[in-house]
DNA sequence: AAATCCATGTAAACGGTTACATGATTTG
DNA sequence: CAAATCATGTAACCGTTTACATGGATTT
């Protein structure tokens, strides 16, 4: 997998100077449905990054909280994130999905679990998929404000651009479990409703 | 990420023997647009899942060809497996999308570039749909053939469900990148045709 | 004659997760 | 008063990639 994390955050700094675990929240909000990393890795990152002169740390007193470590991009950093995106990516992206590794196989699976595997991505789909409607617009739009992000309307547009991919994402893969589910019903591999366990 | 190669490997070894070599091609092949791995990993691999007792191996001679080591699934590869299928994957795929990711940062890009990456991205994924639709439907029953999988006709039905999945994903970044084209360039984000360099 | 395919592996490095360690402040 | 949030980090481990090493058979 390309090494993404490194522009993600470098990415985020170029709007606002943050801590790492400022960051954390913003790429596991923000860009959770695309890109995710655990904490202890972004502290990993920052500090390869900070020998790298790619950004600079100071620490910053709060009152009533305790003292963090607030990062700013260093022109070494701009100037490579910059480079990064003048670059053009050439290649698609390598996918792994475990869900339709296990779809693959469902052939050789109980029909009562096929039944209740599916039924059960159904919903959890359908709420990921009101989560990107209806909370995770206002909740993006109050970070970037609480956090000072400096932006253009540009900027905003490509935000919401990706939120929504999110949502036909979704939308397509409801699609695609209920084509699956009749299908299969149709052809007896999953038990119809019996209603009774 | 979850393990799963382990299970892609037990559950096409499930279907027939084979060597590494070959379930590289399977994995790579057939379920290559939601797993891939490399050769170095899966031999890797095998050698853990038969000191696991997983699996066995032994070498076969071929005339006119170099021998090879073709894997067997033993009885606890099955139970091991089966014991996966059996149980309810609870949550929802954690997917990483390098290219999300530079969406996410596209404003802050040249103009020109952001054009040329769309455009790019648009002749990409029309390919891969035309992949899936034309070449990979024969490619798939031919290997399964080849490779002498025996298999019921609800096997047959769940590999084309992932197949369909394949599809319909790329529609639907397809629509996707045809609205932000659209939207981007009728606000000014994307410099609209000029065609001279 | 060269390139690709078949075929198997090892070693080092890298990316990412899990577990551990600590503790103050805020919210329910 | 308990749970969640804010806040920073380290160490060990695991999964994956890249580079290395080898060589016969087939296709172009």
């Amino acid at each position: 997998m390309k090494n993404m994390l490194k522009q993600a955050m470098l990415g985020m700094l170029r709007y606002a100077p943050m801590s790492g675990y400022d960051l954390e929240k913003m790429i596991n909000v923000s860009i959770s449905h695309f890109w995710h990393a655990k904490l202890s890795q972004i502290y990993r990152t920052l500090k390869k990054m900070e020998e790298d002169g790619l950004v600079t740390s100071e620490m910053q007193e709060q009152e009533g909280a305790r003292s963090k470590r607030v990062y700013t991009i260093t022109p070494a950093g701009i100037e490579d994130f910059d480079a990064w995106l003048a670059t053009i990516d050439t290649e698609l992206d390598e996918i792994k999905l475990p869900s339709l590794v296990r779809t693959f196989f469902m052939g050789l699976a109980e029909t009562k679990n096929v039944k209740d595997q599916i039924a059960l991505w159904q919903r959890l789909h359908q709420q990921q998929l009101e989560y990107y409607q209806a909370i995770l617009p206002p909740t993006i739009a109050q970070m970037m404000q609480e956090r000072k992000f400096e932006h253009e309307p540009q900027d905003r547009f490509f935000w919401f651009a990706t939120l929504r991919f999110g949502e036909l994402y979704e939308q397509m893969t409801l699609q695609w479990l209920a084509e699956l589910s009749e299908q299969a019903e149709q052809l007896g591999y999953i038990k119809p409703d019996t209603q009774e366990e």
